[in-house]
DNA sequence: CATCCGGATGTAACCGCTTACATCCAGCGC
DNA sequence: GCGCTGGATGTAAGCGGTTACATCCGGATG
């Protein structure tokens, strides 16, 4: 039976003669070796577990299927668990998890949970997903470089009052994006911006709010630019609302280049991240921490680069509308036919 | 070491102090069961298997949602898989599963592979997900009851031309809805319905294509159906590049409620379907098949009930437009001109 | 006081595989 | 002919639990 097993690991020289009489007994038994005893033994499960918090259908799905082709590829499966809504649902599967994985993926993005960060088990090859941890491998978004790229959009197009609806302040993510506008914006020599940023948490109502904000300031923005595609969306309702044309009088800005963002009116102007392709660096990330547990220094970094993905939400500003005149409706309307 | 395991499973006695020592002793030594050991032993991992097609963001993670939390709630992980583009790559994780997880859950839409269905291992509890095959559980969506309500719907506000747009003719679900339309159509007196029905195949290409070939019916439909959402906001924009007054000249509904359904212009009336119900259920089934293995006779059915969403794409039909008056753009703007 | 009883705990076989080590055997050089 | 060598195969000791069965022990019973 150690041929047997050896013949089916394929790791030790057997002869070709007594291969083939395995082989052949293996298949009109049917035999099909039992998985735990094999990971009982090796102490290995040839599965790599991974551990979101409630995120949202397209992210989530992307992520999974970035992370499955990759495992299925190298010969390993995934074991999943979504949609923790709190840290100790997330702590209690991942003690769950221990044993049955060789290595782990989490995705943590709320910095702000120090206690999580301190009971990842430090005994597991483990990757971090958009956030970062001393001493631990992590993947990343560009989102700062991202950022920076969308600013040198607006700002090529001619804008300078950019107003910016930005995401939750413990997430490392929104962290970055506004970090990227607000070194744009020194570029362009607005060096006063707490004015032009609005609070926001990633949700479409609150991208709605901010956009009525931004109505009031005086001099009115040309351009706004949301921290995420949802709040962007809410910002599109609200300026449709209140009968600001977009991009004509306000261009607006989104990131992530979530499905609807073509579909919006008008389509959006973002960002977009390959979501797939964070899954799947994040896998071979893990792999390879799995394959030499001695290996390089933990705190490996990797990040996914961003593409700017210009649509219709954006265009330069108007010359008049540069001014801090206030809007009048029917003038507008006329001075525009005069236009066209 | 017995008493340990005893201990550890709570089912057996123990008196209360020798109980108290083996967990303290636990404690302090950080003692964590070996998972692969167990499940050598006991002959049951405690984790099911999930196979999906190649299927989309919202569904995709819906459905995982969906059988997620149902399973983390009895104790049960989840191994995912999906992604499968073509059978071949599905049979592979299918064996790759086993003796990894103690059931399955499996979707596979197209009931054309045959194949597929033989090689489904008879020997472990599993459920199908929108497919049926006797003899086996299955779990469907209410996708002939979700038709009907909307024929009805469609019908109430007075439109009998109803054009349908069918998808791909080995797909379950597409069978089904096509069947409620046909049945629904009799219910009008429209008995010949074939040259209403227009190809498609579930994308917004084809529901593109398919709202053109509507336009030139004579006499003209005053309501599409089309038999999924992605397929509706291709005929949405189909009609719009006509120049086709949507709900005005052209009712226009989906079915799924996909995420963009309430963005499209106008919003989407369709037929809502409660995913992460589906894979809850599909649990459930799963569950009752693994712990009473010869539970009642496979073949058990469970189906999700749909919902009538109606937003802004349906309406009445005009009374001018029922008539099979050849379409006239100019006549017809100056006439909607009087209405007003 | 010997016997019996039943609850609590200890013992060891077993789950099915991997692998270090033992064994076997053919070919080789002396 | 003999000891050696090295490749192919057999043997058995784990891996870390579960659990049937044996054992132990204090109290009730005859």
């Amino acid at each position: 039976m150690a041929t047997v097993s050896r013949v089916l690991n394929g790791k030790e020289v057997v002869r070709e003669e007594t291969l083939r009489q395995v082989l052949a007994a293996a298949e009109t038994l049917h035999y099909v070796p039992n998985v735990a005893a094999r990971s009982l033994s090796i102490r290995r499960s040839h599965t790599v577990g991974i551990v979101l918090p409630d995120v949202h259908g397209e992210f989530f799905s992307e992520v999974i299927r970035g992370i499955d082709v990759a495992a299925r590829h190298a010969g390993y499966h995934i074991l999943v668990s979504g949609s923790h809504s709190d840290v100790g649902e997330m702590l209690e599967v991942l003690g769950a998890m221990r044993g049955r994985v060789d290595g782990l993926i989490v995705m943590a993005p709320d910095v702000a949970h120090a206690s999580l960060h301190q009971s990842l088990p430090s005994d597991l090859p483990l990757v971090l997903l958009n956030s970062t941890d001393e001493g631990r491998d992590a993947i990343t978004i560009d989102n700062y470089g991202g950022a920076q790229a969308m600013m040198r959009h607006l700002a090529g197009l001619g804008h300078v009052h950019i107003a910016f609806i930005k995401g939750p302040a413990q997430n490392a993510d929104a962290r970055e994006r506004l970090r990227g506008f607000r070194h744009a914006m020194r570029g362009l020599g607005v060096t006063a911006t707490r004015h032009l940023e609005l609070a926001g948490d990633f949700t479409e109502e609150s991208g709605h709010a901010a956009a009525l904000k931004i109505l009031t300031l005086a001099p009115r923005p040309t351009a706004l630019f949301a921290a995420n595609d949802a709040m962007a969306v809410g910002a599109l309702a609200a300026l449709a609302e209140a009968g600001t044309a977009v991009p004509g009088e306000m261009s607006v800005a989104g990131f992530d280049d979530i499905p609807i963002a073509r579909y919006v009116a008008p389509p959006l102007t973002t960002i977009r991240v390959d979501i797939a392709d964070l899954g799947r660096r994040a896998f071979g990330l893990l792999l390879g921490a799995i394959e030499q547990p001695a290996g390089s220094a933990a705190g490996r970094r990797d990040c996914i680069a961003t593409t700017l993905i210009v649509r219709k939400s954006s265009c330069s500003p108007a010359i008049h509308t540069t001014t801090s005149a206030r809007p009048d409706r029917k003038l507008r309307g006329r001075r525009k036919g005069e236009e066209s």
